[in-house]
DNA sequence: AGAAATAGGGATATTTTTTGTCCTTAATAG
DNA sequence: CTATTAAGGACAAAAAATATCCCTATTTCT
C-alpha cells in the first residue's frame, strides 16, 4: 500500500504556489518543468486539487494555477484527500458473512470490530495529516533550504508566473 | 491506496487462531472455508504470518497454524505489517533534486519536510496500530457476537482442529 | 511400509490500479 | 487572429493485487 506519486507532486506544488505573489498564476508547465516531472500527468494532480477547490485557474496565456486560501488555512490532509481519494485505507469485504455458522442474513448491521479499528487507525493517519498547515511546510522549507537556493528559486518561477 | 485484502483476511484468521485450545492446529483448509475465501490464496497470507513468526506450523494431517504467542502479546501492528509489509506508505522519489536551480549534488543529506510529515503520519497510523492487542479484539467480538453464533463457530473450528 | 493430508514455495495467469501519452475543446491575453 | 492555457476524454504501458496450479518435504494414521 503506497500513496500515488501524485501525493508527493501536489504537495510540492502547493508549496511553490504559497510563495506566489498574490493574484499571479503558475502553469502546469512551469510547475512541471521546476519538478522534473510529465507535464500531462501532473496536470491530472492539479485537475484534482482544482475540482477540491484547493486552487484557482485562469486560462490563456499567462494562466494556471494559484492557491484559492492562504497557506494557513490549508491543510496536508485537503491536499493529500484531493489526489488520493476520501476512502478508507482499510475496506471491509465483509467476510464474516461467510461463517457457514450464521444465521442467514446476519452481519448485516453494524461495522465488525476489525473494521473499526483499523478505521480508527486510519484516523488517527488523517488527524495527523489535518493539523499540519501549508504555512507550516513552508516555514521549515524556508529554515532548511539554503538560502541562496532558496532565492534562486523563488527568482526562477517569478520569472514564469503569469 | 487501499491496503491488500489479505490485511482482512490475517486480522480474521488470527482472531480465530486466538480462540484455539492450547497446542492444537487449525488449517488453511479450515480457514479458507470458514471464511469463504481462495484456499491457496489464503495461504500465501498465513505463510507471511509464519515468515514473520507470529504463528506456529506443524505438517500433516491435523497439521495447519496455530499462533506463536499469546494474543495479548499479539498487535494489529504486527499482523498488518507481516502481510502488508514495512515499507512506509509516502515513499520520496526524491524530485526536488529536479529543481534547475539546484547547486549539482544537492538535496542529498537529509529527508525534506515534505517526506518527514508524510511520514509522521505514517507512524500515527503504526501506533494506533501497535496499541491494540489481539486479545482486546477478541474481547470485542466476544461481546458483540451473538452467543448461540459464537458458540457455533467454536464448535465448528474444533471439529476441524488437529 | 504405504496412503493421505499438510505447509511451503515456485511458476504462471488474470484483473485492477497506477502511471503516462495524445488529442480535442473552450477560454483568455496580446 | 494567434498563441497559450486548463479541462477532460480516450487510450496505452507498467506495476501491483489477486488469484490458480503444481511440485516437494514432512507428518499422521492405517
Ligand atoms: S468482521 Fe469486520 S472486517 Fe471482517 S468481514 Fe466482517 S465487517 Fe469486515
Ligand atoms: S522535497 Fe522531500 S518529498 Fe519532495 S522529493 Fe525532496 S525529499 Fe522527496
Amino acid at each position: 500500500m503506497i500513496l500515488k506519486s501524485q501525493v508527493e507532486w501536489a504537495l510540492h506544488c502547493c508549496a511553490i504556489l504559497a510563495g506566489l505573489p498574490e493574484g499571479r498564476y503558475l502553469s502546469t508547465k512551469a510547475l512541471a518543468e521546476f519538478h522534473g516531472l510529465p507535464k500531462e500527468y501532473l496536470s491530472k494532480a492539479l485537475q484534482s486539487l482544482s475540482q477540491a477547490g484547493l486552487v484557482h485557474t485562469t486560462l490563456g496565456p499567462s494562466g494556471g494555477y494559484r492557491l484559492a486560501k492562504a497557506p494557513a488555512e490549508l491543510t496536508f490532509l485537503e491536499i493529500v484527500e484531493a489526489v488520493e481519494g476520501r476512502t478508507r485505507t482499510f475496506v471491509c469485504t465483509n467476510i464474516r458473512a461467510n461463517n457457514p455458522c450464521r444465521a442467514p442474513g446476519y452481519c448485516d448491521e453494524t461495522p465488525c470490530a476489525v473494521a473499526r479499528i483499523m478505521w480508527e487507525a486510519d484516523e488517527a493517519w488523517r488527524d495527523k495529516l489535518r493539523s499540519v498547515r501549508l504555512s507550516d511546510l513552508v516555514e521549515i522549507l524556508a529554515k532548511e533550504i539554503p538560502s541562496d537556493l532558496w532565492k534562486r528559486s523563488f527568482q526562477w518561477v517569478l520569472e514564469r508566473a503569469g
